[in-house]
DNA sequence: TGATGGAATGTAAGCGATTACATAATTAGA
DNA sequence: TCTAATTATGTAATCGCTTACATTCCATCA
């Protein structure tokens, strides 16, 4: 790691300048030269360091990337969008995972305003908690550009990528009513969360232009754990006026659906149909039959880096920009049964 | 982005040096005067240059992780247990996602080399490819430490935490033989890998120790595909002397045979056992009871940061470190139909 | 009261690149 | 052959910190 670029500098007879003409091919440097300078780094096999560089240059080529659970796929896709843009047009990454936990975020925004990073690419935690006003704060202070992805921060105006999740929910429960349900249960995610409100209102809204009065017996509170999904849907089974058709407000919650019905022999979606908010993959593979909202999470990446490429490039502009992709309804089945 | 140290130093009228021993707590500061420097740097929004840091310390405290699938939830889960370990000591975390692609893994390096980090972790592709020769010499002249996570590199030793595929795969295949099975297939993942080779490898001292011949027609050879095990399942069912057990050399490829076989209306392990190796927790989630040999993914991130950390802490220290983790078996209901 | 030594702060030299500016070498044009 | 333009290279300041070393301040003690 001792090599610097005046070591390349003396060993090829040259002053650093020149070192540093080849290294970033600018200004003029003689041809027989340049092969000097090119020998002496491949004979000491010198890495010039990024760090002097981005200290003379101002300029980091770094962005960050702070997630709430890297372990989720969901996470892992847009992550791999993002990861491909940036490889395109040479921006490093630095990672951090925050558990859903606004404290380890506002730390990571912190940790990454020291590294210099030039924009920052954010899925907010899910959660308006105490904590969320001194989170906007310190984005809106940040003093980089900010864009986010899935997820609108309350009350404010970001930049970001997100999806429609009223859409999405209304696209779904209106497939279900299409194919002639009425008795539609909704299990939600945590309310304290917007996609979760606003997939409520999705529901709400595909209901009420159908003429389907609103039961509020058919509304069902969960928190995105499949495990209170399970609890939930082993109640639906019970109920005297069973629903036919569940809309389901996120994909983990899927799966509690899932191992309820089969414990009870429930086949979908002759005995029941459902439609789940973001895809479980390996459902479908194993030849499971269940509908998906899918809010496109690899292009989502893709898009917000690119956005944030876009915004660096165009630091005069102010206006916030915002794209909102609508979801994707996959179907799998749920309508060849229909009654 | 424009307040510096000496703007602090300025405001508070003090020299950069003592702002500096206040930052870092080094030095003597009076009371009165560290007061002075926090009100100054609150009242300015200062927030330190990691990079000039960085550069005088000559050091970065990043680590570079280096994997091929991101949106694999098995990376994702080790890179949560690296990212937890790495919050704890403040270390940054530098993504590299490559793919599988062997010169985007060489690109990786090379770039985690000028960032001047402090170490790397690496899930090495694991293909033997025409480059894995450059790969190693790259990796050895790195002159950084490295931590390799499940998957030797050919011929080398290196530091890292690995996962012994023989002692799993050979624990899976027995436990089929101890439960009565003697027709036990293998779909095999693709063999120039090495835990491919030493799944089989698993495979075959299992059977071997139990006297039970190693027939060639049992032996299926995958590519680690859900679609490939597919096809090979369906040939499966459709053998005159059918295998009753089915040992199945990784995750992705569990999904492709559980297609198969509910297809075939085929139950597990009723008409057939199955054990796969690195779990699928969605199966387990919808209440499948499919048995596995996990790997200790988090587990395993973690260790090898804490090995990291350690090697770097005691760089004197030549002797390559290595962890050989067991798999561990998770039996889930397969047992219980054995003849 | 002056010597002594710890506490508090400042000065300035790096860290390893980039780059504005100066200068030297080469080429072309008259 | 001389001048002007181009090409090629070097010098040194700079980026924003850290830190060795120097200096000043102040309390304590003989």
């Amino acid at each position: 790691m001792a090599v610097t670029i005046d070591d390349i500098a003396k060993a090829a007879g040259v002053s650093s300048a020149t070192v540093s003409r080849v290294l970033n091919n600018s200004g003029y440097v003689k041809d027989e030269t340049r092969e000097k300078v090119l020998k002496a780094i491949k004979e000491l096999n010198y890495t010039p360091s990024a760090i002097a560089r981005s200290l003379s240059k101002k300029k980091t080529n770094t962005i960050g990337v702070v997630v709430p659970e890297i372990n989720n796929p969901f996470f892992g896709e847009i992550i791999k969008g993002i990861s491909e843009v940036a490889d395109e047009h040479n921006f490093n990454l630095i990672l951090c995972n925050t558990d859903e936990d606004i404290k380890k975020e506002l730390r990571a925004l912190k940790l990454l305003k020291e590294q210099r990073i030039e924009g920052i690419l954010i899925t907010p935690t899910s959660t308006d908690s105490d904590y969320s006003s001194e989170y906007l704060w310190t984005i809106e202070n940040l003093g980089i550009p900010v864009v986010l992805i899935d997820g609108h921060v309350k009350y404010s105006n970001f930049n970001g990528v997100f999806v429609d999740h009223i859409k999405g929910a209304y696209d779904a429960v209106k497939t279900l009513i299409d194919e002639g349900h009425e008795k539609i249960a909704i299990i939600t995610g945590r309310m304290n969360s917007r996609p979760a409100r606003e997939r409520l209102a999705g529901y709400k809204k595909a209901l009420k232009l159908h003429n389907i009065p609103i039961k509020e017996e058919y509304i069902f509170y969960g928190d995105y754990t499949h495990e209170k999904a399970y609890e939930i849907t082993k109640k639906i089974l019970e109920m005297k006026d069973r629903p036919t058709a569940i809309f389901v407000s996120s994909n983990m919650m899927v799966l509690g659906c899932i191992k309820a019905f089969s414990e009870n022999n429930i086949e979908i979606p002759k005995d029941m149909a459902i439609i789940g908010f973001d895809k479980v993959e390996v459902l479908n593979i194993i030849g499971m039959n269940i509908s998906f909202i899918n809010g496109p999470t690899i292009e989502m990446g893709k898009i917000a880096m690119k956005m944030l490429i876009d915004i660096l490039n165009n630091s005069q502009a102010t206006d916030t920009k915002t794209i909102n992709l609508s979801p994707q309804l996959v179907l799998k089945g749920s309508e060849k049964y229909v009654r």
